[in-house]
DNA sequence: TAGATTGTTAATCGATTAACAATC
DNA sequence: TAGATTGTTAATCGATTAACAATC
Protein backbone atom coordinates (compact mmCIF):
# COMPACT_ATOMS: atom_id res chain seq x y z
CA UNK A 1 0.00 0.00 0.00
CA UNK A 2 2.68 2.56 0.98
CA UNK A 3 5.03 2.75 -1.64
CA UNK A 4 8.28 4.11 0.41
CA UNK A 5 7.62 2.13 3.13
CA UNK A 6 11.01 2.81 5.88
CA UNK A 7 12.69 5.43 3.25
CA UNK A 8 13.44 8.72 5.00
CA UNK A 9 14.38 12.23 3.72
CA UNK A 10 15.98 14.49 5.75
CA UNK A 11 15.63 18.50 5.45
CA UNK A 12 18.18 19.25 3.27
CA UNK A 13 16.79 15.95 1.42
CA UNK A 14 13.43 17.40 1.13
CA UNK A 15 15.26 21.26 -0.17
CA UNK A 16 16.68 18.94 -3.12
CA UNK A 17 13.31 17.65 -4.21
CA UNK A 18 11.84 20.99 -5.93
CA UNK A 19 15.20 21.84 -7.60
CA UNK A 20 14.57 17.93 -9.00
CA UNK A 21 11.24 18.85 -9.61
CA UNK A 22 11.94 22.10 -11.60
CA UNK A 23 14.90 20.05 -14.02
CA UNK A 24 12.05 17.30 -14.76
CA UNK A 25 9.57 19.86 -15.73
CA UNK A 26 12.66 21.20 -17.77
CA UNK A 27 13.26 17.92 -19.49
CA UNK A 28 9.71 17.59 -20.33
CA UNK A 29 9.18 20.61 -22.75
CA UNK A 30 12.36 19.33 -24.38
CA UNK A 31 10.59 16.14 -24.49
CA UNK A 32 12.35 14.24 -22.90
CA UNK A 33 10.50 11.24 -21.45
CA UNK A 34 13.24 9.16 -18.92
CA UNK A 35 16.18 10.58 -17.29
CA UNK A 36 19.16 8.86 -14.82
CA UNK A 37 20.48 10.10 -11.71
CA UNK A 38 23.10 11.27 -13.33
CA UNK A 39 21.87 14.40 -15.29
CA UNK A 40 19.82 14.80 -12.18
CA UNK A 41 22.86 15.30 -9.55
CA UNK A 42 24.88 17.15 -12.05
CA UNK A 43 21.94 19.77 -12.62
CA UNK A 44 20.85 20.17 -8.80
CA UNK A 45 24.57 19.77 -7.99
CA UNK A 46 24.54 16.92 -5.63
CA UNK A 47 25.59 13.16 -6.13
CA UNK A 48 24.10 10.49 -7.82
CA UNK A 49 23.40 8.32 -5.11
CA UNK A 50 21.95 11.39 -3.36
CA UNK A 51 19.89 11.93 -5.66
CA UNK A 52 18.41 8.17 -6.27
CA UNK A 53 17.84 8.12 -1.99
CA UNK A 54 15.29 11.51 -2.44
CA UNK A 55 13.56 9.87 -5.11
CA UNK A 56 13.73 6.38 -3.18
CA UNK A 57 11.86 8.45 -0.77
CA UNK A 58 8.99 10.17 -2.57
CA UNK A 59 8.29 6.44 -3.77
CA UNK A 60 9.97 6.60 -7.73
CA UNK A 61 11.30 2.85 -8.87
CA UNK A 62 13.37 3.48 -11.67
CA UNK A 63 14.83 0.74 -14.15
CA UNK A 64 18.59 -0.12 -14.69
CA UNK A 65 19.48 1.02 -17.62
CA UNK A 66 16.80 3.14 -18.45
CA UNK A 67 16.44 5.44 -15.77
CA UNK A 68 13.04 7.04 -14.24
CA UNK A 69 10.16 7.90 -15.70
CA UNK A 70 9.84 11.84 -16.29
CA UNK A 71 6.24 12.07 -15.93
CA UNK A 72 5.81 9.46 -12.92
CA UNK A 73 9.07 11.37 -11.42
CA UNK A 74 7.05 14.67 -11.25
CA UNK A 75 3.86 13.28 -10.10
CA UNK A 76 5.68 11.49 -7.47
CA UNK A 77 7.22 14.74 -6.22
CA UNK A 78 4.33 16.65 -6.85
CA UNK A 79 2.15 14.34 -4.54
CA UNK A 80 5.14 13.89 -1.84
CA UNK A 81 5.39 17.83 -1.71
CA UNK A 82 1.56 17.59 -0.77
CA UNK A 83 1.31 20.53 -4.03
CA UNK A 84 -1.07 18.50 -6.19
CA UNK A 85 -4.05 19.25 -4.37
CA UNK A 86 -4.71 22.98 -3.98
CA UNK A 87 -4.41 24.21 -0.33
CA UNK A 88 -5.46 27.59 1.16
CA UNK A 89 -3.08 29.55 2.93
CA UNK A 90 -3.59 33.01 4.80
CA UNK A 91 -1.55 35.90 4.80
CA UNK A 92 -0.47 38.27 7.32
CA UNK A 93 1.16 41.45 6.18
CA UNK A 94 0.38 43.52 3.09
CA UNK A 95 3.59 45.97 2.53
CA UNK A 96 5.91 45.28 -0.18
CA UNK A 97 6.79 41.45 0.16
CA UNK A 98 3.51 40.18 0.84
CA UNK A 99 1.62 42.36 -2.03
CA UNK A 100 4.51 40.70 -4.15
CA UNK A 101 3.14 37.36 -2.54
CA UNK A 102 -0.61 37.84 -3.30
CA UNK A 103 0.50 38.91 -7.25
CA UNK A 104 2.02 35.50 -7.87
CA UNK A 105 0.25 32.86 -10.21
CA UNK A 106 2.78 30.36 -9.47
CA UNK A 107 2.30 29.81 -6.10
CA UNK A 108 -1.48 28.39 -7.46
CA UNK A 109 -0.43 26.95 -10.88
CA UNK A 110 2.52 24.96 -9.68
CA UNK A 111 2.69 24.92 -6.03
CA UNK A 112 -0.72 24.38 -5.67
CA UNK A 113 -1.27 27.53 -2.58
CA UNK A 114 -3.32 29.26 -2.59
CA UNK A 115 -3.70 32.71 -0.73
CA UNK A 116 -7.31 33.17 0.61
CA UNK A 117 -7.26 36.25 2.42
CA UNK A 118 -4.59 38.88 3.06
CA UNK A 119 -4.65 40.71 6.74
CA UNK A 120 -2.85 43.58 8.20
CA UNK A 121 -2.99 45.84 10.83
CA UNK A 122 -2.78 49.27 8.91
CA UNK A 123 -6.22 51.00 9.08
CA UNK A 124 -4.69 52.63 5.37
CA UNK A 125 -4.63 49.06 4.08
CA UNK A 126 -7.60 47.17 5.68
CA UNK A 127 -10.57 47.21 3.09
CA UNK A 128 -8.07 48.13 0.21
CA UNK A 129 -8.08 45.45 -2.64
CA UNK A 130 -4.83 44.18 -3.48
CA UNK A 131 -4.87 41.73 -6.32
CA UNK A 132 -8.29 40.79 -5.98
CA UNK A 133 -7.88 40.44 -2.15
CA UNK A 134 -9.56 42.53 0.04
CA UNK A 135 -7.39 43.26 3.24
CA UNK A 136 -8.71 42.52 6.52
CA UNK A 137 -7.86 43.38 10.25
CA UNK A 138 -5.51 40.68 11.79
CA UNK A 139 -8.18 40.25 15.02
CA UNK A 140 -10.18 38.31 12.13
CA UNK A 141 -7.67 35.98 11.11
CA UNK A 142 -8.21 33.20 14.20
CA UNK A 143 -11.67 33.15 13.46
CA UNK A 144 -11.65 32.91 9.88
CA UNK A 145 -9.17 30.34 9.68
CA UNK A 146 -10.47 27.95 12.22
CA UNK A 147 -14.40 28.64 10.08
CA UNK A 148 -12.27 28.16 6.75
CA UNK A 149 -9.83 25.13 7.96
CA UNK A 150 -6.92 26.71 6.63
CA UNK A 151 -3.84 25.10 7.58
CA UNK A 152 -1.05 27.19 6.04
CA UNK A 153 -0.30 30.73 7.32
CA UNK A 154 2.15 33.39 5.65
CA UNK A 155 4.31 36.28 8.13
CA UNK A 156 4.92 39.14 6.19
CA UNK A 157 4.54 41.21 8.91
CA UNK A 158 7.49 43.37 10.65
CA UNK A 159 9.77 41.83 13.22
CA UNK A 160 7.87 43.40 15.98
CA UNK A 161 4.15 42.13 15.24
CA UNK A 162 5.77 38.82 14.09
CA UNK A 163 5.23 36.50 17.08
CA UNK A 164 1.29 38.07 17.61
CA UNK A 165 0.68 37.37 13.83
CA UNK A 166 1.85 33.65 14.91
CA UNK A 167 -0.34 33.13 17.52
CA UNK A 168 -3.16 34.62 15.80
CA UNK A 169 -2.32 31.41 13.18
CA UNK A 170 -1.76 29.01 15.81
CA UNK A 171 -5.40 30.19 17.83
CA UNK A 172 -6.96 29.60 14.19
CA UNK A 173 -5.41 26.12 14.02
CA UNK A 174 -3.11 26.76 11.65
CA UNK A 175 -0.44 24.14 11.25
CA UNK A 176 2.33 25.29 9.07
CA UNK A 177 3.81 28.74 8.85
CA UNK A 178 5.66 30.46 6.27
CA UNK A 179 8.17 32.94 8.07
CA UNK A 180 9.62 35.81 6.23
CA UNK A 181 9.95 38.37 9.42
CA UNK A 182 13.92 37.97 10.85
CA UNK A 183 12.00 36.65 14.09
CA UNK A 184 12.50 33.33 15.48
CA UNK A 185 8.87 32.07 15.96
CA UNK A 186 7.89 30.25 18.92
CA UNK A 187 5.42 28.06 18.31
CA UNK A 188 3.67 24.28 19.62
CA UNK A 189 5.14 21.38 19.00
CA UNK A 190 2.81 20.02 16.62
CA UNK A 191 3.24 23.29 13.99
CA UNK A 192 6.09 23.45 11.55
CA UNK A 193 7.83 26.78 10.95
CA UNK A 194 9.59 27.58 7.89
CA UNK A 195 12.10 30.54 8.68
CA UNK A 196 12.41 32.57 4.98
CA UNK A 197 13.78 35.44 6.45
CA UNK A 198 15.59 36.66 3.26
CA UNK A 199 18.30 38.63 4.95
CA UNK A 200 19.45 34.73 6.20
CA UNK A 201 19.97 33.84 2.69
CA UNK A 202 21.72 37.58 1.74
CA UNK A 203 23.76 36.70 4.60
CA UNK A 204 24.94 33.86 3.13
CA UNK A 205 26.23 35.31 0.00
CA UNK A 206 27.63 38.14 1.10
CA UNK A 207 29.65 36.41 3.62
CA UNK A 208 31.07 33.97 1.27
CA UNK A 209 31.98 37.14 -0.76
CA UNK A 210 33.08 39.22 1.55
CA UNK A 211 35.91 36.20 2.95
CA UNK A 212 36.74 35.85 -0.83
CA UNK A 213 37.81 39.57 -1.99
CA UNK A 214 39.42 39.62 1.67
CA UNK A 215 41.43 36.15 0.41
CA UNK A 216 42.17 37.29 -2.98
CA UNK A 217 43.72 41.24 -1.55
CA UNK A 218 46.01 39.14 0.65
CA UNK A 219 47.08 37.03 -2.57
CA UNK A 220 47.39 39.37 -5.25
CA UNK A 221 49.83 42.01 -3.88
CA UNK A 222 49.35 44.13 -0.38
CA UNK B 1 45.83 41.25 13.34
CA UNK B 2 42.99 39.05 12.47
CA UNK B 3 41.21 37.57 15.49
CA UNK B 4 39.75 34.26 14.49
CA UNK B 5 42.36 32.70 12.86
CA UNK B 6 42.20 28.95 12.22
CA UNK B 7 38.28 29.60 13.11
CA UNK B 8 35.82 28.28 10.41
CA UNK B 9 32.71 28.39 10.16
CA UNK B 10 30.01 26.32 7.87
CA UNK B 11 27.34 27.23 5.22
CA UNK B 12 24.99 26.49 7.90
CA UNK B 13 26.65 28.32 10.24
CA UNK B 14 26.70 31.39 8.27
CA UNK B 15 22.58 31.10 8.20
CA UNK B 16 22.45 30.85 11.98
CA UNK B 17 24.25 33.98 12.13
CA UNK B 18 21.61 36.53 11.00
CA UNK B 19 19.45 35.09 13.40
CA UNK B 20 21.83 35.65 16.28
CA UNK B 21 22.30 38.68 14.62
CA UNK B 22 18.28 39.79 14.70
CA UNK B 23 18.00 38.53 18.31
CA UNK B 24 20.69 40.60 19.51
CA UNK B 25 19.39 43.73 18.38
CA UNK B 26 16.36 42.99 20.00
CA UNK B 27 18.07 42.75 23.11
CA UNK B 28 19.60 45.70 22.48
CA UNK B 29 16.70 47.70 22.39
CA UNK B 30 15.26 46.01 25.55
CA UNK B 31 18.68 47.50 26.90
CA UNK B 32 20.64 44.76 27.24
CA UNK B 33 24.33 44.76 27.93
CA UNK B 34 25.57 41.72 28.02
CA UNK B 35 24.41 38.22 26.49
CA UNK B 36 25.38 34.60 27.07
CA UNK B 37 25.04 31.67 24.56
CA UNK B 38 22.25 29.86 26.53
CA UNK B 39 19.90 32.19 25.71
CA UNK B 40 21.10 32.77 22.13
CA UNK B 41 20.94 29.21 21.26
CA UNK B 42 17.33 28.95 23.07
CA UNK B 43 16.15 31.78 20.44
CA UNK B 44 17.44 30.82 17.27
CA UNK B 45 16.97 26.89 17.82
CA UNK B 46 20.71 25.37 18.04
CA UNK B 47 23.44 23.99 21.08
CA UNK B 48 24.85 26.88 22.68
CA UNK B 49 28.26 25.31 21.85
CA UNK B 50 27.39 25.64 18.31
CA UNK B 51 26.41 29.49 18.89
CA UNK B 52 29.73 29.99 20.61
CA UNK B 53 31.44 28.40 18.20
CA UNK B 54 29.94 30.98 15.23
CA UNK B 55 30.42 33.73 17.49
CA UNK B 56 34.61 32.36 17.48
CA UNK B 57 34.14 32.64 14.49
CA UNK B 58 33.03 35.97 13.57
CA UNK B 59 36.33 36.92 16.46
CA UNK B 60 34.05 37.32 19.03
CA UNK B 61 35.57 36.88 22.51
CA UNK B 62 33.47 36.50 25.29
CA UNK B 63 33.95 36.42 29.42
CA UNK B 64 33.54 33.79 31.96
CA UNK B 65 30.39 34.20 34.03
CA UNK B 66 29.87 37.19 32.29
CA UNK B 67 29.30 36.33 28.73
CA UNK B 68 29.22 38.80 25.68
CA UNK B 69 29.33 42.22 25.00
CA UNK B 70 26.36 42.56 22.47
CA UNK B 71 27.55 45.78 20.99
CA UNK B 72 30.83 44.63 19.92
CA UNK B 73 28.82 41.30 19.03
CA UNK B 74 26.54 43.01 16.99
CA UNK B 75 29.28 45.30 15.35
CA UNK B 76 31.33 41.83 14.20
CA UNK B 77 28.88 39.66 13.37
CA UNK B 78 27.69 42.93 10.79
CA UNK B 79 31.53 42.92 9.81
CA UNK B 80 31.85 39.38 8.97
CA UNK B 81 28.95 39.33 6.92
CA UNK B 82 29.77 42.36 5.15
CA UNK B 83 26.71 44.35 6.10
CA UNK B 84 28.46 47.43 7.56
CA UNK B 85 29.69 48.79 4.67
CA UNK B 86 27.63 49.66 1.48
CA UNK B 87 27.57 47.22 -1.02
CA UNK B 88 25.83 48.23 -4.95
CA UNK B 89 23.85 45.53 -6.61
CA UNK B 90 22.10 44.95 -9.66
CA UNK B 91 18.43 43.50 -10.45
CA UNK B 92 17.67 41.31 -13.11
CA UNK B 93 13.81 41.48 -13.33
CA UNK B 94 11.32 43.91 -12.67
CA UNK B 95 8.27 42.07 -11.37
CA UNK B 96 6.46 41.28 -8.59
CA UNK B 97 9.57 39.81 -6.31
CA UNK B 98 11.53 42.46 -8.44
CA UNK B 99 9.56 45.44 -7.77
CA UNK B 100 9.06 44.08 -4.08
CA UNK B 101 12.98 44.05 -3.92
CA UNK B 102 13.61 47.36 -4.79
CA UNK B 103 11.16 48.46 -2.64
CA UNK B 104 12.47 47.17 0.56
CA UNK B 105 14.10 50.15 2.28
CA UNK B 106 15.39 47.54 4.98
CA UNK B 107 18.23 46.27 2.63
CA UNK B 108 20.09 49.64 2.43
CA UNK B 109 20.10 50.27 6.33
CA UNK B 110 20.44 46.41 7.61
CA UNK B 111 22.43 44.79 5.21
CA UNK B 112 24.02 47.69 3.28
CA UNK B 113 22.64 46.49 0.04
CA UNK B 114 21.98 49.07 -2.20
CA UNK B 115 20.25 48.14 -5.94
CA UNK B 116 21.60 50.91 -7.52
CA UNK B 117 19.95 49.81 -10.98
CA UNK B 118 17.24 47.81 -12.37
CA UNK B 119 17.04 45.92 -15.22
CA UNK B 120 14.08 43.75 -17.51
CA UNK B 121 13.65 42.75 -20.76
CA UNK B 122 10.16 43.83 -21.05
CA UNK B 123 9.80 46.83 -23.39
CA UNK B 124 6.56 47.57 -21.25
CA UNK B 125 9.23 48.01 -18.68
CA UNK B 126 11.91 49.66 -19.84
CA UNK B 127 11.98 53.31 -19.28
CA UNK B 128 10.15 53.37 -16.56
CA UNK B 129 10.64 54.12 -12.88
CA UNK B 130 9.96 52.10 -9.70
CA UNK B 131 10.33 53.13 -6.28
CA UNK B 132 13.13 55.54 -8.01
CA UNK B 133 14.61 53.39 -10.18
CA UNK B 134 14.71 53.14 -13.77
CA UNK B 135 14.24 50.09 -15.68
CA UNK B 136 17.21 49.56 -18.11
CA UNK B 137 17.38 46.83 -20.94
CA UNK B 138 19.58 43.82 -19.70
CA UNK B 139 21.50 44.22 -22.97
CA UNK B 140 22.67 47.22 -21.10
CA UNK B 141 23.70 45.56 -17.69
CA UNK B 142 27.25 43.81 -18.68
CA UNK B 143 29.19 46.94 -19.55
CA UNK B 144 27.62 49.24 -16.97
CA UNK B 145 28.27 46.65 -14.17
CA UNK B 146 32.03 46.32 -15.33
CA UNK B 147 31.68 49.93 -15.04
CA UNK B 148 30.42 50.74 -11.56
CA UNK B 149 32.56 47.71 -10.29
CA UNK B 150 29.56 46.06 -9.12
CA UNK B 151 29.78 42.59 -7.42
CA UNK B 152 26.07 41.57 -6.66
CA UNK B 153 23.52 40.81 -8.88
CA UNK B 154 20.07 40.07 -7.93
CA UNK B 155 17.87 37.19 -10.42
CA UNK B 156 14.12 37.86 -10.27
CA UNK B 157 13.23 36.86 -13.43
CA UNK B 158 11.17 33.61 -14.86
CA UNK B 159 12.86 30.35 -15.06
CA UNK B 160 13.86 30.54 -18.98
CA UNK B 161 15.72 33.97 -19.01
CA UNK B 162 17.77 33.21 -15.49
CA UNK B 163 20.61 31.51 -16.97
CA UNK B 164 20.80 34.24 -19.73
CA UNK B 165 20.60 36.82 -16.77
CA UNK B 166 23.35 35.07 -15.05
CA UNK B 167 25.52 34.88 -17.78
CA UNK B 168 25.23 38.91 -18.24
CA UNK B 169 26.03 39.07 -15.02
CA UNK B 170 29.10 37.09 -14.79
CA UNK B 171 30.67 38.79 -18.05
CA UNK B 172 30.03 42.19 -16.33
CA UNK B 173 32.57 40.84 -13.26
CA UNK B 174 29.64 40.16 -10.85
CA UNK B 175 30.90 37.61 -8.18
CA UNK B 176 27.77 36.79 -6.00
CA UNK B 177 24.32 35.93 -7.41
CA UNK B 178 21.33 35.82 -5.30
CA UNK B 179 19.32 33.63 -7.17
CA UNK B 180 15.49 33.97 -6.97
CA UNK B 181 14.44 32.03 -9.98
CA UNK B 182 13.66 28.42 -9.74
CA UNK B 183 16.72 27.33 -12.10
CA UNK B 184 19.66 25.94 -10.98
CA UNK B 185 22.60 28.31 -12.50
CA UNK B 186 25.89 27.55 -13.88
CA UNK B 187 28.56 30.04 -12.94
CA UNK B 188 32.27 30.19 -13.22
CA UNK B 189 34.09 28.33 -9.87
CA UNK B 190 34.78 31.92 -8.07
CA UNK B 191 31.29 33.25 -8.62
CA UNK B 192 28.70 33.11 -5.83
CA UNK B 193 25.11 32.01 -6.33
CA UNK B 194 23.12 32.07 -3.30
CA UNK B 195 19.19 29.69 -4.72
CA UNK B 196 16.86 31.96 -2.89
CA UNK B 197 14.01 30.11 -4.95
CA UNK B 198 10.73 30.77 -3.14
CA UNK B 199 9.56 26.98 -4.02
CA UNK B 200 12.43 25.26 -2.15
CA UNK B 201 11.48 27.11 0.59
CA UNK B 202 7.66 26.40 0.28
CA UNK B 203 8.29 22.77 -0.13
CA UNK B 204 10.09 21.77 3.00
CA UNK B 205 7.41 23.63 4.61
CA UNK B 206 4.15 21.61 2.92
CA UNK B 207 6.21 18.08 2.45
CA UNK B 208 6.42 18.46 6.41
CA UNK B 209 2.64 19.69 7.02
CA UNK B 210 1.91 16.79 3.77
CA UNK B 211 3.65 14.10 5.90
CA UNK B 212 2.22 15.16 9.66
CA UNK B 213 -1.48 15.02 8.22
CA UNK B 214 -1.19 11.86 6.64
CA UNK B 215 0.37 10.02 9.57
CA UNK B 216 -2.30 11.57 12.14
CA UNK B 217 -4.99 10.03 10.01
CA UNK B 218 -3.58 6.92 9.77
CA UNK B 219 -3.12 7.15 14.38
CA UNK B 220 -6.72 8.85 14.96
CA UNK B 221 -8.90 6.45 12.99
CA UNK B 222 -9.98 7.65 9.51
C1' DT C 1 36.55 31.61 47.26
C1' DA C 2 32.78 29.47 44.70
C1' DG C 3 30.42 29.07 40.66
C1' DA C 4 28.92 30.16 36.15
C1' DT C 5 30.36 30.51 31.57
C1' DT C 6 33.89 30.54 28.11
C1' DG C 7 37.00 28.08 24.89
C1' DT C 8 38.47 23.77 23.14
C1' DT C 9 39.20 18.96 22.62
C1' DA C 10 36.88 14.46 22.25
C1' DA C 11 32.70 11.63 21.24
C1' DT C 12 28.57 11.15 18.78
C1' DC C 13 25.54 11.52 15.34
C1' DG C 14 23.75 12.01 10.78
C1' DA C 15 24.37 12.96 6.10
C1' DT C 16 27.12 12.15 2.09
C1' DT C 17 29.77 9.26 -0.73
C1' DA C 18 31.77 4.84 -2.18
C1' DA C 19 31.26 0.05 -3.26
C1' DC C 20 28.86 -3.59 -5.27
C1' DA C 21 25.39 -6.95 -6.20
C1' DA C 22 20.93 -7.11 -8.72
C1' DT C 23 18.65 -6.31 -13.06
C1' DC C 24 16.88 -4.57 -17.17
C1' DT D 1 25.23 -11.48 -23.71
C1' DA D 2 27.44 -7.21 -22.14
C1' DG D 3 27.02 -3.12 -19.91
C1' DA D 4 24.84 0.71 -17.81
C1' DT D 5 22.13 2.04 -14.04
C1' DT D 6 19.37 0.99 -10.09
C1' DG D 7 18.91 -0.11 -5.13
C1' DT D 8 21.22 -0.88 -0.91
C1' DT D 9 24.74 -1.74 2.39
C1' DA D 10 29.20 -0.12 4.18
C1' DA D 11 32.74 3.59 4.75
C1' DT D 12 33.71 8.31 5.11
C1' DC D 13 33.15 12.75 6.21
C1' DG D 14 31.57 16.77 8.54
C1' DA D 15 28.64 18.90 11.73
C1' DT D 16 26.64 18.71 16.26
C1' DT D 17 26.89 17.70 20.96
C1' DA D 18 29.21 16.33 25.25
C1' DA D 19 32.93 16.80 28.45
C1' DC D 20 36.05 19.47 30.93
C1' DA D 21 39.78 22.48 32.05
C1' DA D 22 40.59 27.56 32.18
C1' DT D 23 39.04 31.91 33.97
C1' DC D 24 36.62 35.84 35.29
Amino acid sequence: MNANKGKTISDKGLRRLPKILSYLQELQQYGENTVTCTPIAENIGCDPTQARKDLAACGAVGRPRTGYDITELIALIETFLGWNNMSEAFLAGAGNLGSALLGFRNFREQQGLDIVCAFDNDPAKIGTEIYGREILPISKLSNLARRMHVLIGIIAVPAESAQGAADAMVAGGIRAIWNFSPKTLEVPENTFVEHADLSVSLGALTAKLNLALKKEEVEHGR
